[in-house]
DNA sequence: AAGACGTTCAACCGCAAATGC
DNA sequence: GGCATTTGCGGTTGAACGTCT
């Protein structure tokens, strides 16, 4: 394709895989493993260099994948993790299970990538481009946070990749000579990808960060406003229950129902999404780290970058409650708003979110 | 109906890191 | 430790398909 061919030899196919091509693939890889990639087209009777066996079958043939439309949780995901970690697929995928690197870099430049510039959001430092400039004081520090996060963040993710492939490599290069038996759209050659759970991983993480400002006054909340959360949840993003004012934590995996979460999202920036607003909720130990990083004022430092937008927004819409944690005028979503404005909202959200999870000073990962 | 234009995504490439000898 | 080979990653391409004019 437009360039010089990455395998000297001439006779080699390049281009779409015939379903012939991928039975041969299929059938040698449920008998032998793949093995070394070089040598395996030559085995499996293929007329392909091994690097184009290995990529058809990462990315496409693998039984552990899942295929078609990105859910909107994936998508905060793939968007958080990109304002952390920037284009680095591979540790991004380690997050979406049965999600491919490509697949999810494809989704970012098709599709996420054009929305998020489409609203005046720069992709690449997630910030809205007229706000570049005015990050002078504050925002310079949560910046410099959100940086130290991203590298620590970063390194846990490699070491997470790094134990998936370790994981991967083991099973693949054992023969299934087992009872496995194995067809494209049922039998996984493979195990379940290592699970990313608290437990597997004990560290911080900027996502887990937030699920730990929110989730630990469950225990012993007396609100009773149904926080739900998933321990489980290997990737879990910030949602919001029923009557918005309790912030749930809801799992990748759980089904969800889109339009009531667009609505969440919508309620979230309405209500002026703050930590002021979010406070009584938090832990000791989380607002300990966000007092910090906003240089001892926890409330002010940290919402000032949220609420200002949110405010801004909540003008807009004619909605004051943004200092109210009681906004009751949130509940009730107003089904005459376009579906532009709910994906404005749902995407400022997401953006502000990105932009608060960093707590700093904490210490580096230890593997 | 047909050509132009835009979008999507599988597959390619080169490079760097990891691994083996 | 040094070199050769293999593997993984991210950027890019272009065929196929959809939409617009």
């Amino acid at each position: 394709m437009g360039r010089s061919p990455c395998c000297d030899k001439v006779g080699l196919k390049k281009g779409p895989w015939t379903p012939e091509e991928d039975q041969k693939l299929l059938a040698y890889i449920e008998k032998h493993g793949h093995g070394s990639w070089r040598a395996l087209p030559n085995k499996a009777g293929l007329q392909r260099c091994g690097k184009s066996c290995r990529l058809r079958w990462t990315n496409y043939l693998r039984p552990d994948i899942k295929r078609g439309k990105f859910s909107m949780q994936e998508e905060q995901t793939i968007i958080q993790l990109h304002a952390l970690l920037g284009n680095r697929w591979s540790a991004i995928a380690t997050h979406l299970p049965k999600r491919t690197d490509n697949e999810i870099k494809n989704y970012w430049n098709t599709h996420l990538k054009k929305r998020l510039a489409k609203m005046g959001i720069d992709p690449i430092t997630h910030k809205p481009k007229s706000d570049n400039l005015s990050s002078a004081d504050g925002h310079s520090k949560c910046a410099a946070n959100l940086n130290h996060m991203a590298q620590w963040e970063s390194a846990r993710l490699e070491a997470e990749a790094r134990l998936v492939r370790e994981s991967k490599l083991r099973s693949s290069t054992i023969p299934s000579n087992t009872t496995t038996t194995f067809t494209p759209k049922n039998q996984p050659l493979l195990p379940p990808p290592v699970p990313m759970t608290p437990a597997a991983s004990p560290c911080l993480d900027v996502l887990s960060a937030w699920q730990g400002a929110w989730a630990k006054p469950a225990a012993n909340n007396s609100l009773g406003r149904g926080y739900t959360i998933d321990l489980e949840s290997p990737t879990s993003t910030l949602s919001f229950s029923d009557n918005m004012m309790a912030p749930t934590i809801s799992g990748m995996g759980i089904a969800e129902d889109s339009t009531r979460e667009d609505q969440q999202w919508k309620c979230l920036r309405k209500s002026g999404f703050s930590m002021l607003t979010a406070a009584p909720f938090v832990s000791t130990e989380a607002s300990s780290w966000l007092s910090e990083s906003s240089g001892g004022d926890f409330a002010a430092g940290f919402t000032g970058m949220l609420s200002d937008k949110a405010n801004e927004q909540n003008s807009a819409d004619g909605c004051n409650d943004s200092d109210n944690a009681e906004c009751g005028s949130c509940v009730d979503v107003e089904e005459s708003e376009g579906e532009e404005d709910e994906n404005k909202n749902y995407w400022s959200s997401i953006l502000y979110l990105v932009n608060s999870s960093s707590p700093p000073n904490s210490p580096p990962p230890v593997f």
